[in-house]
Order: C-alpha cells, then sequence, then structure tokens
RNA sequence: GCCAGGAUAGCUCAGUGGUAGAGCAGCUCACUCGUAAUGAGCAGGUCGAGAGUUCGAAUCUCUCUUCUGGCUCCA
C-alpha cells in the first residue's frame, strides 16, 4: 500500500544515494552548487572525522565507533582509556581548528571487504559495522590529513571547508554502542557546525534562548510547579498560579468538547488484576506499571491508562448501532513506571493527566469519526496557539492482531482524513502498534521545535479481548471499532510545551494573573484594592499589589512575571473612576473607564486575543 | 536502568582539610513616590542522606537519594 509523499522519513537516506551517485561522476563536486541543507551535512559530517583524529592524537589507542551528521551538528563515539572532561573538549577543539586549517583533502577509496577488515584489524567496532555489510555492497573508506574512517560519504572536498570558527564541541555524554544497554557503553561527543562564524553564534543564541524558556526554569520563576525528591519524583505539584492556567485549559476543553459532541466520564485511579489481565496489560505494559497494592486478598494496579475503565462502561449495557458513534472523554489520571534516567520536568514524568478520549462506532462511521477527530484536533491546536501542525501515519507492523480487512479500512480512513485537512505529513510503514494502526500530530513551537502532541489511534485488540459488541440494524451482534485518542497528550506535558512556547508570557485568556492593580502610591492602595475586586468579581484572574514597594518595582515585578496587563491608578483615576492600563508589550493607555477596560478585558479573552 | 557531571540559605552562586559567604527573595523600620529595582537594619544553612579516613571534613573515600546532559537519528 502505498501512502502520500514520503518525506523526511527517508531523506537522509535518498540524500546520501544521490550524493553517491553524484559522487560516482566527480568527486569534486563544487561545494556551492549543492543546496545549503547537503553542504551543511557534508561539512557537519567532516567536522565529525575531524574531531576523530583529533581524538586519535589525544588518545592514540582510542577504538572509534560511528560519527554522523545530525540535526545541527554532528557527533562521534569513542571508547577510550578515561573519561573527557570539559578541558578536554577544548583541547580536542584547538586540534580540530588546527587540522581544518590545513587543507587536507577528503579522499574516498574502494576497497574489498578482506582489504577492508584488514585496514581496521584494531577497530573492533568498525569490524563490527564490516562484518555486517550486506554482501554486494560497494565498502569505501575516507581519508584526510592522518585519519581513515569506514565511511559511504559524502563529504567536503577539503578540511579547509569547515570553518574553524564556525564549529564547536557541546558536551559529552554517555552512549550504548549501537543503542543496546548490553553493549558497552561508549563515550559520545557532541558537537555543533555551521558554514559561517555568524551562523555558529546566531545557533548558540538559539540555545541560550531555548534555556531562558526552559520550563522548569519559567516555573519556578513564575511559581506555577513544583517536584518534590523526597515526596517521590517524577509526581507534578500545581501551585496556585499554575493551576489556574490548568483550570482554563481544562474550561475551554471541556466547552470544546460538548460542543464536539464527546460525553464525559469519570473512573476510578485503581482496578483489579481481573481488568489488567483481561486487557493485557499485565501481559505487555507491566514493566511500565506500578507494583500492586493487596486489598482483600486481590491486588490493584494504580491505572496506566484509561481505556479499560472506558470499557466497562460500554459493557454495562447493549448497545444498539443507534446508540454509535459513542465519544467519550475523560480528564484521566494515570501512572506509569518510567526509568529514573529518563525523567524530565513536567515533559517526562510518572503520573499525569491524559485528555484521553476512546470512540466507538460502527464501520460505516469509521471514516467521517477520524475525520471529525482529526478536524476537532486541528482547531483546538489552533486555538493554543500552534498552527504549524504535521501529521506522521504509522500503518501495519509485520506482527499484529486484527483482521486484513480492517487494517485497510483503517489506514485508509486515516489517510483520508489527514488528505481532507490538507496536512503535511509522513508515512511510517509498518511503525504502527501491533493493535491498529495511528496518526500523531507533532506541533511546531515558537523556537520551531517538534513535539508529539495527538495521537489517535486504532484499537483491534481490547474490543476483543473485553467482548465488545454492538447489534446492528440486521440484528446481528459486530463488534464495534475503537479508536483512542489523547489531544494535547496528557497535561503535564502540554503546559511545559506551552510554558516553553510562550516562554512564560502567556496569552490573556491562559495567563495566571490576567492583570495586576497597582497604586501609585500607597494612599491609592484602598482604590486599587477596589478595583481589583471588580474585576476578580466581573470573572478575571486580577488581584492588587499593595505590597511596600515603589510603583517601579510593583511595574518591574509584573513585566518579570510576564502580566499582560498593568493597571495603573493615582489620584487621576480615583478621582474620574478610571484606570490607566499599561500592557507588558509597553504600551500604555491613560484614565479609560473602568466599564470600557472590562469590557475590552472580556472581549480579547472571549477571542483569545492579546490585550 | 546505564555513563558522565552536579547537589552549599527560598532562588542564583562563591567557598579544595582549620570558626559557613554574597546578591536577590523574606521580615522590620523609615520613605509616600505617575510607568522596569528607595534606603537602612534583621533573620535565614546538620553544606542532599548515611558511613568511613583524619586531631579536625562543605572540602578526601565509599554507599544511597535526587537533578542535569545523553543512551533513535545505523560506516
Amino acid at each position: 500500500m502505498k501512502i502520500g509523499k514520503m518525506n523526511l522519513m527517508s531523506t537522509q537516506q535518498e540524500r546520501i544515494d544521490a550524493a553517491e551517485e553524484q559522487m560516482a561522476e566527480a568527486q569534486a563536486v563544487a561545494l556551492e552548487q549543492l543546496p545549503v541543507d547537503e553542504r551543511l551535512y557534508r561539512i557537519r559530517h567532516s567536522a565529525a572525522h575531524v574531531m576523530a583524529e583529533a581524538v586519535l592524537r589525544i588518545f592514540p589507542d582510542a577504538k572509534v565507533a560511528i560519527g554522523p551528521p545530525i540535526e545541527n551538528g554532528f557527533y562521534y563515539d569513542f571508547d577510550l582509556p578515561r573519561h573527557l572532561t570539559p578541558e578536554d573538549l577544548e583541547q580536542i577543539e584547538e586540534h580540530m581548528r588546527e587540522i581544518v586549517s590545513g587543507d587536507h583533502r577528503f579522499t574516498r577509496t574502494v576497497l574489498s571487504r578482506e582489504a577492508a577488515s584488514e585496514m581496521f584489524c584494531g577497530q573492533p567496532y568498525k569490524l563490527e559495522l564490516i562484518r555486517e555489510l550486506p554482501d554486494g555492497q560497494e565498502i569505501s573508506i575516507y581519508t584526510q590529513n592522518s585519519f581513515t574512517d569506514l565511511c559511504r560519504g559524502p563529504h567536503v572536498d577539503s578540511t579547509r571547508r569547515i570553518h574553524p570558527k564556525a564549529f564547536k564541541l557541546l558536551s559529552v555524554a554517555g552512549a550504548y554502542w549501537r543503542g543496546d544497554e548490553k553493549r558497552p557503553m561508549l563515550q559520545r561527543i557532541y558537537g555543533t557546525a555551521w558554514e559561517t562564524p555568524k551562523e555558529l553564534r546566531a545557533h548558540l543564541e538559539h540555545l541560550k534562548e531555548v534555556e531562558k524558556r526552559d520550563h522548569r526554569r519559567v516555573g519556578r520563576e513564575l511559581d506555577l510547579f513544583s517536584t518534590h525528591e523526597e515526596a517521590g519524583p517524577g509526581l507534578i505539584y500545581w501551585h496556585p498560579k499554575g493551576s489556574r492556567i490548568r483550570i482554563a485549559i481544562e474550561d475551554y476543553w471541556r466547552a470544546a468538547h460538548r460542543e464536539g459532541g464527546y460525553e464525559m466520564l469519570f473512573t476510578p485511579h485503581v482496578g483489579k488484576a481481573w481488568l489488567w489481565q483481561t486487557s493485557g496489560h499485565l501481559d505487555f505494559y507491566k514493566e511500565n506499571m506500578y507494583a500492586p497494592m493487596e486489598l482483600d486478598n486481590a491486588d490493584y494496579y494504580a491505572k496506566p491508562m484509561n481505556c479499560p475503565f472506558h470499557i466497562m462502561i460500554y459493557k454495562t449495557r447493549m448497545r444498539s448501532y443507534r446508540d454509535l458513534p459513542l465519544r467519550w472523554g475523560e480528564l484521566g489520571t494515570v501512572y506509569r513506571y518510567e526509568r529514573s534516567g529518563v525523567l524530565h520536568g513536567l515533559l517526562r514524568v510518572r503520573g499525569f493527566t491524559q485528555d484521553d478520549a476512546h470512540i466507538f462506532c460502527t464501520p460505516a462511521q469509521i471514516e467521517d469519526e477520524i475525520k471529525e477527530v482529526l478536524r476537532f484536533s486541528l482547531k483546538i491546536w489552533d486555538d493554543f496557539g500552534f498552527s504549524n501542525t504535521k501529521a506522521y501515519l504509522a500503518t501495519r507492523p509485520p506482527k499484529s492482531v486484527g483482521d486484513e480487512d480492517r487494517w485497510y479500512q483503517a489506514q485508509r480512513s486515516l489517510q483520508a482524513a489527514i488528505e481532507d485537512q490538507g496536512l503535511d505529513y509522513e508515512l511510517d510503514e509498518g511503525g504502527g502498534a501491533f493493535y491498529g494502526p495511528k496518526i500523531d500530530l507533532k506541533i511546531r513551537d515558537a523556537l520551531g521545535r517538534e513535539w508529539q502532541m495527538t495521537t489517535i489511534q486504532f484499537d483491534f485488540n481490547l474490543p476483543d479481548r473485553f467482548d465488545m459488541s454492538f447489534t446492528d440494524s440486521d440484528g446481528r451482534e459486530k463488534r464495534p471499532y475503537m479508536v483512542h485518542r489523547a489531544l494535547l497528550g496528557s497535561l503535564e506535558r502540554f503546559f511545559g510545551v506551552l510554558i516553553e512556547h510562550y516562554g512564560g508570557a502567556f496569552p490573556l485568556w491562559l495567563a495566571p494573573v490576567q492583570a495586576v492593580v497597582i497604586p501609585v502610591a500607597s494612599a491609592f492602595d484602598g482604590y486599587a484594592a477596589e478595583v481589583a475586586d471588580l474585576l476578580f468579581r466581573a470573572g478575571f484572574r486580577a488581584e492588587a499589589d499593595l505590597s511596600d514597594d515603589r510603583m517601579n518595582a510593583k511595574i518591574r515585578n509584573a513585566q518579570n512575571t510576564k502580566t499582560p496587563c498593568m493597571v495603573i491608578v493615582g489620584e487621576q483615576e480615583q478621582q474620574a473612576r478610571t484606570v490607566s492600563l499599561r500592557t507588558r508589550t509597553g504600551e500604555r493607555t491613560s484614565n479609560i473607564a473602568l466599564e470600557d477596560f472590562m469590557r475590552r478585558m472580556h472581549d480579547k479573552v472571549v477571542t483569545r486575543a492579546e490585550i
């Protein structure tokens, strides 16, 4: 089955193949004639080789593994006699600068398997790679200066193409040989490389901006959430200000789902072993589940997913085709054991609330349902300020349950929905779960980073395991289709992405403090408190800053916490019962009548616009 | 889980074997001020936990906890 444009998934391979053809024609393709992606690819790949040469100068006995170009840079894995320090990185960088300023040519040589094995006899990782190369594949090596690497290329023609001030080594990290935790742990050096020093500087600036927006940092600065090692890692505590945002998100979410034809469910947090045995989780998902607690001689497990509970509700009565589709949503809090090393702020946690939904429908309804759920998802992403969305369609893997026809229909409905929305998408052939195909949506944030959030997933497994059925118009019992859907994914993770997307400067409708009322002097505290109270009673998240600080300090605090509206009141405002507005963008408007200000706030909130 | 690097006041960090420090935040007092930090004073820490070495440990060693960066991007 052929679906869609196969973009990024195979770009790298295609790029390499295409480049290899070119290489066969002429070894020295003028770098300038290549597209920028290709130029950077070669520069980065070549920089990795140069780094390996530099490392070998310092550690002549080093075993080298692999060193590919990656997004924004490159890495190389080494097996070294000791651990690298930051000083080592500087030294390696110095050697690299020396090498690249030397106009050493990258020369390609094709050789036989035997000759290659001979050449890399002291390099066990290279030998393993050579052994695994399929018969008939050309084996090539690249040499620059004193270093030769097993490599398919392509590279730049000379080391002087790598600007000595346009690359930088960034970090060293452990990495298993071939990503396999049973294999040796190697030391991976990450670097970034660009065509010009200016681009490098821009990239380093970008990294700084990423750090500044880090949700853990912003979360602390704006008093949004915390975690507590004493109380358990990977478990999130939502502070009052964070909770205000969550409530704003949930209120919007519930209203949207009501409009979208969803019913809401509430289900328990724990379930007996029977439930998880029936669902198959105890067979296939147990290592991700919290250990059971024993009550009355029965094991209860904290739920890692909501689906079995929704199925229990489905099965409480006979379902007719007339009842379908059922769209059932739940903000369901689940617990999953994540390995300690992978926990990360709000983005990877052990307890989280999914904005889950399950759709049960007839085969005839499936295509429309999928179209609708995708349309619905995109609308919600748009409302949250994310309009750059990309879809990933994952199809049937070799090992899977469910018959061919259903997989085919499901995949076709997913594809039709994507095309219906005119979405850019990639195909992940065989990348679906064993129980069904899926669409994942990745959204792009303000810094251009992609986050996988939404998943729309068919399930051919659970309906069988729980023996679900509906009575069709012909009076026969049939199996319903079941679709899992998590839109924002988890509220914790979504919150983390939202924080970084806006850098803490949340749009008015989400801001934890929409307006802070600042008296110019404490003589006007009374009026400030009154204004804040009126705003609060009108439903806005507003407060007065009646602290001892001077007005300038209060404004500074409000700016630093990215409060959208600073409402300044003094003698004039008190007399006229008006306010003066300073927005966080620095715009100032004097003497707005209170009612006008509240109307303006209200308009901006409901339209999710900036003030 | 594994590798490396961290953990010192609420926060950011200094302190490398000899009496625990700074800035910000907090508290108190004074100042009453019109759009990004008023000033002075006070208080605040079993130096992540436990064990060890030492006359003496924030500092050296070991164990544990936890955080950070990685562990897919296949020569």
